[in-house]
DNA sequence: TGTACATCAGTGAACGCGCGTTCACTGATGTAC
DNA sequence: TGTACATCAGTGAACGCGCGTTCACTGATGTAC
């Protein structure tokens, strides 16, 4: 046993994290294998130990979205004085969430590479919708909310695409404040 | 005057349908000048006749969907015994709308290479958001629905996104179901 | 009406480049004695 | 405690390939006479 036996799956980690940066910040195919070993202090060849290919890396990139994490933006929060619910959705939408460069949410960071996809990356992309809108719905009051988190969920994922994707930063927070109160509206 | 005053002119317009195509399916990267041109029924080297680079061309297709085009699924529609804000939103939802191999919207075909794009291009996608926005505002009962009009844009642009990202056409549906009917829902 | 010509849209070979992936190797390290 | 060894994570040159872009050219066509 050369090598303490975490030694290859922290290596493995830390390849992850780079590419979810590089993925993030320059798409599936712009993002290079060589540029994602560099972010991990490595170099090209040992990618191979570590992934069978790229498309490969690129699923277990937007699985980790779905691991527990309490510091996603997603995760169960609690602000002074507002719902669980709100306290959800505005940190969802937050300044901080939509132009962090390697943006924390796969839904919102790689929705076109997805959708032209394998059926593969399409399934990892829906376990991590299901996730999200499961956390929506239990700080919902009520019950059989499941329609409601559904809804929720593209009014979040909708205005956060929007937000990224407009040139105009005031517009970019006026579609993010109005999705939030649309969102949190009680319907009938 | 060699060729007619409108030869060139038309086969630009052949090159910017294919461009859609090629785009829609591959994504900007994947999509080759060469197939494109092809698409148009030409050769590569007379794409620089036409466009600057592949970035103006992308440009250009994006604009592309703010031109005026009865056959939009975000133009005025009206169905027998539905409003005309009903129509709309259940013809962006549709299935037709959603499983189009060359999708109609830019703005649900192309967020992730906008979001990473240049400013110009952010504009362009601007241009068309605020567009369908005013398209879905004109349709609405009452005033004042600038914030309304955008949070429906939100949940029809989420909605669609989330539906072709994700791998069970079942969910697709019930996804896009729930968002209908939350964007029909009357708010206070 | 028929022909020579000038124009310029379109051709296709060529360019340099960076990509994903492979593979023979190197060398750091835990274990056995 | 100290040393030789086997292991295997990581290296980096090399591969074939397709890309965006350039450019010298070809040839179809409207116009002038």
């Amino acid at each position: 046993m050369p090598y303490a036996k975490d030694h290859k799956s922290k290596t493995r980690a830390r390849i992850l994290a780079s590419a979810h940066r590089q993925f993030a910040e320059h798409g599936y195919d712009a993002a290079s294998i060589d540029d994602i070993m560099k972010g991990a202090e490595l170099t090209r060849g040992g990618f191979y130990a570590h992934f069978r290919n790229k498309e490969q890396l690129f699923l277990e990139t937007i699985l980790g979205g779905v691991v527990a994490d309490g510091t996603a933006p997603w995760a169960s929060a609690r602000d002074a004085g507002v719902s669980e619910i709100e306290a959800m959705l505005r940190s969802y939408l937050s300044d901080a969430h939509i132009h962090e460069p390697a943006h924390r949410c796969p839904l919102i960071t790689f929705p076109s590479e997805v959708a032209r996809g394998t059926q593969d990356l399409r399934h990892a992309y829906q376990r991590v919708s299901l996730s999200i809108a499961d956390a929506l719905r239990s700080s919902m009051d009520g019950e059989d909310n499941r329609a409601r988190s559904l809804a929720v969920l593209s009014i979040i994922v909708g205005a956060s695409v929007l937000a990224r994707a407009v040139s105009d930063e005031g517009l970019s927070r006026e579609i993010r404040a109005a999705s939030l109160e649309y969102a949190l509206a009680p319907t009938g």
